[in-house]
DNA sequence: GTGAAAGCGCTAACAG
DNA sequence: CTGTTAGCGCTTTCAC
C-alpha cells in the first residue's frame, strides 16, 4: 500500500466515513452498498465492497439500529438459564427467529420476580420485540408491562389483549395420562404433586379436579412430593400408603427418583406398581424400564411463539393463543392393573 | 391532566425530550437526573424523577450505547444452544456479568462454522466485549477475528495473544482417571472415544498418549464409539472383545448407555467391569450404579472468563489462561479389579 | 445549576 | 446514478 501505513488499529472500528473516504465516493453510497440497493453503479459497488472486504469493515449494529427504528433483534426474557425447560423453548424461538433474520438477546432475570419488568422494559428498547418465557412477576404486573412492550409474546401465562400467547396445555396433559391408567385398569392412582406456587402443578391440579369429576370410578389421591429426583426417592412411603397401583409423577425426574427407589425396595414396574412422568426428559428413555410420559414440543412452542410475534412486529391482527398439548409417550414403565399381594 | 389528553401510545414509546418538556426543563438537565449527577437542584431533579416514574420513561439504550460509544453489553456466541454443556458456561459468564452490571447477548451459530466468524462481528459491534464459546472455526480463522473484535474471551481454545482464554483441562482429567483405575487394580482399561473431530477428544486421547508413556503397566485400548447413550449401548461387543477390565467413556451419556447394555446382559457393574464418565452430568449421580465421573465446574469457567475479560475491558494487562482441571467424583460404577469367568 | 448545540455512525429523503 | 442534508435519542462540552 505503498508508504501510507495502513495500521488497523483494533480500538478504533472502521466507520461509514472511512470506506466512503477509502473508495472516494459518499458515505450515502456506501450504505447504498451495504444495503444492496442495486441503483448504484456496478463499477463504483465493486470497488467499495472490495475495500470493505479488504479491510474487514462491519456497519455498527447500534448506529443502525437508532437510525432505522428497527433492530432486527428480539429480546427473550427467562426466568432462570439454568433451567432445561425453558432452554428448548428459547432454542425454539432462537432458531425460527434467526430463520427469519432476527438476533436474539437473551437476559436471564435470575429467579428474581422484582427485577422482571425492569429487565424486560430495558431489553426491550435494545430490540423490536419481546418474548417472556414463564414470567413469574403477578398478574397486575405483567398487564401494566405488556401495555408499554408490545409487541410481545408471553409463554407458559395468559394475558388479555396485549400480547401473543404460546402455552403448554398442562390441564389435558395430565387427564390424558389419567386415562391411560385408567384404561390400563387402575382405579387408585396417586398423584406426586410439584412446588405449590409452580403454575403448571396448579394447572395438573386443576385438571386433575376435572378428571376425578368425569371419572367418580377412579380414585386420585393427591401426595405433596416436589420436583427433584430425591422428592420422588424419598415419596415411597406415601405411595405405599396410599395403597394406589399407579403412579403419575409431577415429572420425570420426580418418576425416575421413585423408580430408582422401587428398584432398591424390590418392587417391580410395572407389574407391581405402575409410574408414570412428565415431560418427556431425553433420560426418560433410556432408564430401566424406560419412562412413560407426557411429552411436549417446547420447541415447537418457542417457534410457534416467534411465528406469531413476527406477525404482530408486521402489524398483522392478534392471534388466537396457541395451545399446546402434551402428547402420551407410552414406554415400559405403566402396565395393566394386576392384584398383587400386600406392599 | 386537564384538557390535554396524555394518551400513552405504544406506538411512539417516551423520549428524553418528552420528559424536558413534561418537566420543563432541558434534555440535558434530564440525561443528568438520569444519570445521578448531583449538580442538579435537588428539587427539580425530584420533580424530573416524579414524571420519568410517571409516565414510565425508560431511555433508549440503543442511543444510549451509540451516544456513550459503549452498552454495557457484551456478547457471547455459543455453537449450540441446545447443549447442556454449553449452557452451564453460558450461565457462568451470565451470572458473573450480570453481578458486575452488564447485560448478555447470545447468539446462537446453529453449528455452523462458517457463519461464526459474521455473527461474532456483527454481534460484537452491538456490544462492549465478546465471549466465543468453543468456537468450531481453524485456527486460522480464529486469530484473524481476534484481532478485530478485542476485547474477547475464548472458552475451550487456545489463543495465541489476542484473546483472554479459559479452558477444561482434559488431558489431565482423563489422566486423573486413568490413574484412579490403575490404583484400582486394572491394568486393561478401554477408552471409547468420541467424535474424531471433537477437540476435547482428541485432549482425552493426547492425554492418555502421556499416561501410557508413563505408565507402561497399564494397556489402554481406544475404541471409537461416539458421543450419545445408544453409541455407549452399542459399544459392548467392542468392549469385549478388548478384554477390558475397566472402560473410561469419552462422556457419561456414552457410559450411561454401555452400563444399560451391560445390565441387559446381566453383567455386573463394578463387580465384572468397572466404567467411568466424563462430564458429571446432573443423572451421574442418579444411575444405578451411580456413576463414577470427571466433573468439570463449567459455570466457574464462564465466570472466570467473565473476571478476566471484564480487566481486559477495564484495559488492565492480558492474563494467562485460566485452566480447569477436571476433579474426580468416585462412586459405585467402578471398583477394584478382580478376575473374572469369561464373559 | 442549567440550556444550547454538537456529535455518536448510520439511513433516507431530496436535489442535482 | 450520486452527493448533501437532516435526523434517530441520548450524552456532553461549553457558555451563560
Amino acid at each position: 500500500m505503498g508508504n501510507k501505513r495502513i495500521r488497523k488499529n483494533p480500538v478504533r472500528p472502521m466507520r461509514i466515513s472511512d470506506i466512503a473516504r477509502l473508495a472516494g465516493v459518499s458515505n450515502a453510497t456506501v450504505s447504498r452498498v451495504i444495503n444492496g440497493f442495486s441503483t448504484v453503479n456496478e463499477d463504483i459497488a465493486q470497488r467499495v465492497r472490495d475495500i470493505i472486504k479488504e479491510v474487514g469493515y462491519v456497519p455498527s449494529q447500534t448506529a443502525r439500529s437508532l437510525s432505522l427504528g428497527a433492530s432486527q433483534t428480539i429480546g427473550v426474557v427467562v426466568p432462570d438459564l439454568s433451567n432445561p425447560m425453558y432452554h428448548e423453548v428459547l432454542r425454539g424461538v432462537h432458531r425460527a427467529a434467526a430463520a427469519d433474520g432476527y438476533r436474539v438477546l437473551v437476559a436471564d432475570t435470575l429467579e428474581d420476580p422484582q427485577g422482571e419488568a425492569a429487565v424486560a422494559l430495558d431489553i426491550r428498547h435494545r430490540t423490536d420485540a419481546l418474548v417472556l418465557i414463564a414470567p413469574r412477576m403477578t398478574r397486575p404486573e405483567l398487564l401494566a408491562l405488556l401495555m408499554r412492550v408490545h409487541p410481545a409474546a408471553v409463554i407458559n401465562r395468559t394475558t388479555g389483549e396485549n400480547a401473543v400467547v404460546a402455552r403448554v396445555d398442562y390441564e389435558a396433559g395430565i387427564q390424558t395420562l389419567a386415562e391411560h391408567l385408567r384404561t390400563l385398569g387402575h382405579s387408585r392412582i396417586a398423584f406426586l404433586s410439584g412446588p405449590e406456587q409452580s403454575r403448571s402443578n396448579q394447572d395438573r391440579q386443576r385438571g386433575l379436579e376435572q378428571y376425578r369429576a368425569s371419572h367418580p370410578d377412579v380414585e386420585i389421591v393427591e401426595i405433596p412430593t416436589g420436583s427433584g429426583f430425591d422428592d420422588g426417592h424419598r415419596s415411597w412411603e406415601a405411595v405405599r400408603d396410599a395403597g394406589a397401583s399407579a403412579v403419575m409423577a409431577f415429572n420425570d425426574l420426580v418418576a425416575l427418583g421413585l423408580i430408582g427407589r422401587l428398584a432398591e425396595e424390590g418392587i417391580r414396574v410395572p407389574e407391581d406398581i405402575s409410574v408414570a412422568g412428565f415431560d418427556n426428559i431425553p433420560f426418560a428413555q433410556y432408564s430401566s424400564p424406560a419412562l412413560t410420559t407426557m411429552a411436549v414440543d417446547l420447541g415447537e412452542v418457542g417457534a410457534s411463539a416467534w411465528r406469531d410475534l413476527r406477525q404482530e412486529i408486521e402489524g398483522a391482527e392478534r392471534r388466537e393463543p396457541s395451545v399446546f398439548a402434551p402428547v402420551l409417550r407410552v414406554r415400559a414403565s405403566t402396565g395393566p392393573y394386576s392384584a398383587r399381594v400386600e406392599l
